[in-house]
RNA sequence: GGCCCUGUCGUCUAGUGGACUAGGACACCGGCCCUUCAAGCCGGAGACACGGGUUCGAAUCCCGUCAGGGUCACCA
């Protein structure tokens, strides 16, 4: 029975490169009819935040990454939050003291730090020297009495380990390379390296399947493993995401979040098959696969051992495939309206304009532009460096045309605006390009007569009348 | 600095010793369509990091160089 997690830290948004980790795991637990649990990794007090936790639990929802244990829902290897799982890194520990594999430290994070520092000046990997195994009682009660609390680290077993990562191959690790890691701080909450060993083992784990910066983690904790005496799960470390610059992820690179992502508007269908495809690719030679097909494909062999750059340009052409071709209007004003976006038009028109923009949306909020173009009163023209005299000229010529005009049908318009072009010999930018201009102060975007349909006569004529006005009133100035 | 991982078009990638004149996608450029702007369709340009081997034959295997990334926390 194949097991994953996902164990995100509550300290920060959902990230892209966590995004994937927790699709990968998901897509691997479905495909082998396993099961995949959401852990929280909580054990950072002054970093984790309750709200953080609910942000995360939020974005994994809407990218539709269902787990079927968790802190929300719960399960049998719970709890599911490792704050709350402190009775089991307790025992644990006990073990390892008993066997004479973790032993109390009593330097402080200063004598630490000088001691790192030393060594890096002196071009020396920073190693632990293993001074605390060494203190004699005396030392201690001196400590002690200076009220100082220990850590525990573990001791190392100095070897070389052989393992195997399922996407790197064969690893082999002289582990004398290795520090004593500090396994349970002094304030007696474990570490990750720590509390991650033990979690898995109890939940289960068969496969850790997570970023390549944890690649150097992974024989600090088999050696964990092996310590207590417990098979440790296989490893899969994938290729990690990298920002247009080539180097790590991070905030001020913007458009990292999820949260950013759906605020944006992309649609979590778009997300979820850009990411799957960084870093794995299935054998076919096309790009479009919906989450089940994408399950379906999924397999260690095809996952890369090297880094990807993440490109928001090819995101977006994934978003707009899926809004205008395998998305329907009612999934997309599904979608619209979990942003908030309740276009105050009745709801003929809102699903009208979505039917009519599909086609050419990129990302969700163009959709706004056009509610607000039809649904405005008022436009402000912004006419500063186009030349309008012709423009106007063209207006007023067609005026009494337009008022006459059919708008039962866009094809009535279109019909109509033939009709008005030949009466009075109008090249079609010459009729388009000042109408486009009167009615939406722009000169590109939707179709012009699907424009003239949603706002109506009314509108229609109003807005060519302030437009003329405008150009008068501002060339009399 | 030590250790680890990795190098195919700008980017994501196909490629597992001969089918490679290195394929696809995004972006870019050009054209078509046309009832504007887009979208769509068609086409173009664009890469095996470098140097040595092994082999009849190397993008593919080996070594070196260079380059990039990660990590060495009482963060995870």
């Amino acid at each position: 029975m194949v097991r994953t997690r996902f164990a995100p830290s509550p300290t920060g948004y959902l990230h892209i490169g966590g995004a994937r980790t927790a699709l990968f795991n998901y897509l691997f637990a479905k495909r082998n009819g396993g099961t995949f649990v959401l852990r929280i990794e909580d054990t950072d007090l002054e970093r984790s935040k309750i709200e953080y936790e609910k942000e995360i639990i939020n974005d994994l929802k809407w990218l539709c990454l269902d787990w079927d244990e968790g802190p929300d829902i719960g399960g049998n290897y719970g709890p599911y939050r490792q704050s709350e799982r402190s009775d089991f890194y307790i025992k644990e520990l006990n073990k390892l003291v008993d066997k004479g594999m973790a032993y109390k430290c009593y330097c402080t994070e200063e004598e630490l730090e000088v001691q790192r520092k030393l060594q890096l000046k002196e071009k020396k990997p920073p190693l632990y020297d293993r001074r605390c195994l060494k203190l004699t009682d005396k030392k201690k009660q001196e400590y002690i009495s200076q009220g100082r609390r220990p850590s525990y680290r573990f001791m190392v077993p100095h070897k070389f380990l052989d393992y195997v990562d399922l996407i790197h191959g064969k690893m082999n690790v002289d582990t004398s390379l290795i520090s004593d890691p500090i396994i349970v701080k002094s304030n007696g909450i474990p570490t990750y390296n720590f509390a991650c060993v033990v979690d898995d083992y109890y939940m289960g784990i068969t496969h850790v399947i997570r970023g390549d910066e944890h690649l150097d983690n992974t024989p600090r904790q088999i050696l964990i493993f092996e310590a207590l005496g417990y098979n440790y799960p296989h490893y899969a470390h994938i290729p990690m995401i990298l920002a247009p610059d080539r180097t790590k992820l991070s905030k001020r690179h913007g458009a990292t979040s999820v949260r950013e992502l759906k605020d944006m508007g992309f649609v979590p269908e778009a997300v979820i098959n850009y990411i799957s495809l960084l870093g794995w690719s299935p054998k076919e030679n096309r790009e479009i696969f919906n989450i089940l097909e994408i399950i379906e494909r999924f397999d260690f062999d095809h996952i890369l051992d090297h880094p990807a750059v993440y490109d928001i340009e090819k995101m977006k052409w994934f978003n707009h495939y899926y809004i205008s071709n395998i998305l329907t209007s009612e999934e997309i004003i599904g979608y619209l309206k979990l942003l908030g976006i309740d276009a105050e038009v009745d709801v003929m028109k809102y699903r009208q304009i979505v039917d009519f923009e599909k086609s050419r949306v990129y990302l969700l909020h163009e959709f706004v532009e056009v509610f607000n173009i039809v649904n405005t009163n008022f436009i402000e023209y912004d006419l500063s460096d186009k030349s309008v005299t012709q423009f106007v000229n063209v207006l007023k010529t067609i005026y009494d045309d337009l008022s006459t005009m059919d708008l039962s049908s866009v094809q009535a318009v279109k019909d109509g605006l033939r009709l008005i072009q030949q009466k009075h010999g109008l090249k079609t930018p010459d009729l388009y390009k000042p109408l486009r201009l009167a009615l939406t102060n722009k000169l590109e975007g939707v179709e012009l007569p699907k424009i003239i349909y949603l706002i109506g006569k009314e509108n229609l004529l109003k807005r060519v009348q302030n437009f003329i006005d405008f150009v008068d009133k501002k060339s009399k100035v």
